[in-house]
DNA sequence: AATGAATGAGGCTTCATTCAT
DNA sequence: AATGAATGAAGCCTCATTCAT
C-alpha cells in the first residue's frame, strides 16, 4: 500500500496513540489494525507478534528517553545545572509520553513477556548519566555508591510521574508546584 | 464444603497470589476458580463481579497499610524518629506485600473501575500521616506546605517500591543498602 | 415465614409483575427470589420448576379470562349486545392483563414446555363462547360452521391485542377508535 | 472453507431453521455455529452481533414481503380482486415462512434490540398497500379511515397467523377453509 | 418452612494468531 | 505487500437446579 515501511510506521503510531487512549489492557492488534486502516494480519508482516511490537514501541522510547537526556548533558557544563536539568527532563518525558513511560516502566515484565533483556541495558544508560554526575560531585566522599544514590533519584522521578500518571496526586496540588518540588529534593543527593 | 466465609477467604487468598504471579491482567475468574478448587459461579456467590473481588483487595490492604503505618506514630514520640519509621514501614508494607501493593496503587484506575471514590480518601489519610508530622516539623515555614512535603516522599518511597517490585533496581545493590539509602533521603524533607 | 400458601402467592405475583416489566425471557428465578425477598431454593418448595411456575400463571390467567367472558354473556340476553360485549371484554383483558396474555396466549409452546395439554382445554370453553352465539343467530345456515366462525373472530380479536402489545400500530391511530373498529368488524359475523 | 459468502449464507439459513424449530430465546450463537459446522467465532466475521444477525433476518424477511405483496397489486386491476390476494399473500406469507413471520412480527421490540427504527418503516409500506386500496374504494365516505381499516384488516390477518402456528387453531377445522374464512372476512372491510 | 452453598451448562463476545491466496 | 477466512482458547457472567441442613 505504501512506501517500504510506511505501514509499519503507522501501526507503531496507532499501538501507541490507542495505548494512550484506552491503557495497555485495551490494546489489540484488531484495534491498531482497525485504527491504521489495514488487516490484522498485516501487522504480522511487520511484527512477530503483539509482544514484539510493543518491545519495538519500549526500544524507541528508550532511545527517545536517552537522546533527550544526553542533549542535557551535553548542553550545560556545571553539574548541578546538569543534575538539575537532568531531572526537569525525566520528568518531562514520562509526563508527555505517557503511553512511552507506560510501556517503558510500569507494565509488568510479565504482562510484557519475552522481552530481550539486553535492551533493558539501554535503560541503564539513562541511570548511568545521573551517577556520573553525582561521581563527579561527591565522588571522593569513602561511603557515597554514585550508583545507589542515582537509583534513589531515579526513584523520586520515577514515583512523582507514576502518581501523577495515575491521577493520584490530590488535585489541589498545582503540576508545576509539585514538579518544582520533587526537582528541589533530587537535587540534594549533591549535597553531602 | 466450607465453614462460613471460608471459600471467599480462599478466593480472596488465591486472586492475591495469582496477582502476585502473573499480574491483574493475567486474572481471570476461571484461574481464580481453578486455583482454590471450586466452579467460576461459586465466586460470584461471594463477590458481585471481578471487579468487586478486586475492590475488595483494595479495601483490605488499605486496611492493612493504614493500621501498620497508624502503630509506627502512636509507638514513637519523635517526630524524625516517627518519620523515618513511616518511611520504613511503607516500604516494607509494599515490599512484602506486593499483592496487596499492586492492585492498591500500580493498577492504572481504568483498569480496576468503577471503584467507590470514597474508598481511595482511606489512601489520604496514609499521607496524612506524612504530611502531619511534616507539620508539626516546619510548619512554621512560610513557603512550606506540608501536602506537598508528604507527596514528594510519597513518590519517592512509592518510586522505590515500584522499581524494586518490577525488578528494575540493579542488582549490584543490596536491597537493604537501597531502603536506607532512600529513607535517608526521605527523611531530608524534614531538613529546611 | 408466612400463613400457607402466602409465600406461594407473592412469587406468583412477582413473577407476573417482572413479566410485565421485562418481558419472560427476563424473567429468572433468580429475579423473582429477589423480587419477592425469598432464595431461589424456596421458589422449589412450591413449584417443581419454572415451567410449573408459569404453567400456574397460564391456568390462573386463563380462570381469570373465562370468568371475565362468562359474566357477560350471564348478564345481557340479546345475543348481538351479547357478543359485542364479548369481544371488547376479551380485547380488555389482553390489553389489560398483557402479562398474563403474553404467556398464555404469545409464548411459543416451545418456550413454556411440557405443559399439559388438558389446560388448554380450558381455553376452548372461551372459544365456545364466541361459538355459542353465533349458533344462536346463524345456526340454521347449511355452509356455515359457527366454531369455524369464532375461530375467525378469536383471529381478529387476537392479532388485535398483540399489535398493540408490540407496540406495532400506528401511533397516530387512538387507541380506542381502534377496538371500536375492531369490534364493530367482528360483530360483522353474526351478519348473513 | 466456503466460497464468497457462502458461510454468511449458511448462518442466515441455520439462525431462520433454529428459529422455526426452537423459538428466540432457543437460538444461541453456539448452536448456529454448531448447526453450520463452523466456530462461534467464524459468525462474527460476518455479524456484528447476534442482535445484527437476526436485524439482517427481519430485513430480509421485510423485502421478502413486501415483493410478494407488490408483486400482487400489479397483477391485478381489480380493486376487490387486489384486495382480496393481498390477503392471502399475506398469510401464504406467513404460515410459509414462520421463521421470518415469527422474527418480524411475533417477537417482541425488546427481545430483539437496537433494531433501526427506519427499518420497520419498511414494514408501514405493505400496510399502506391495503390502505391504498381501501381509500380507492371507500375513501369518499366521510367517517371511513383507511390507514385504521387496514390495521383492522392486518389485526385479522396477523392473528390468523399467529394462531396457526402456535398451533392453537382447533384440529378439527382444515386450515384451508380456515384461510378462505379469514379471507372473506377480511374482504368485508370493503364493504359500506 | 426455608436456606446457604454449590454446580454444570451455557450465554455473548474478543483475543492473538495462522494459512492459503 | 497484503488480505480474507477461519480458529481454539479464553474472557465475564447468569442460568435453573440440587442437596444437606
Amino acid at each position: 500500500m505504501a512506501r517500504n515501511g510506511e505501514l509499519r510506521r503507522q501501526i507503531l503510531e496507532q499501538a501507541r496513540s490507542l495505548l494512550l487512549d484506552e491503557g495497555y489492557a485495551q490494546v489489540s492488534m484488531r484495534k491498531i489494525a482497525a485504527a491504521v486502516g489495514c488487516t490484522p494480519t498485516s501487522i504480522y508482516l511487520y511484527f512477530d507478534s503483539k509482544d514484539a511490537l510493543f518491545h519495538s514501541l519500549v526500544e524507541e522510547g528508550m532511545g527517545r528517553l536517552h537522546e533527550q537526556l544526553a542533549v542535557v548533558v551535553e548542553r550545560h557544563a556545571d553539574p548541578e545545572e546538569q543534575f538539575c536539568r537532568l531531572c526537569r527532563s525525566y520528568l518531562e518525558f514520562g509526563l508527555e509520553n505517557p503511553e512511552f513511560y507506560e510501556i517503558m516502566f510500569l507494565l509488568h515484565p510479565e504482562q510484557l513477556q519475552r522481552f530481550p533483556t539486553d535492551k533493558y541495558r539501554k535503560a541503564r544508560r539513562n541511570l548511568q548519566l545521573f551517577a556520573d554526575i553525582l561521581t563527579e560531585v561527591r565522588g571522593t566522599e569513602p561511603d557515597f555508591d554514585p550508583l545507589l544514590g542515582a537509583t534513589v533519584v531515579w526513584s523520586l522521578l520515577h514515583g512523582a510521574i507514576s502518581l501523577q500518571l495515575a491521577k493520584r496526586v490530590d488535585a489541589r496540588l498545582a503540576t508545576s508546584d509539585f514538579i518544582d518540588q520533587v526537582v528541589e529534593h533530587a537535587v540534594r543527593m549533591l549535597q553531602l
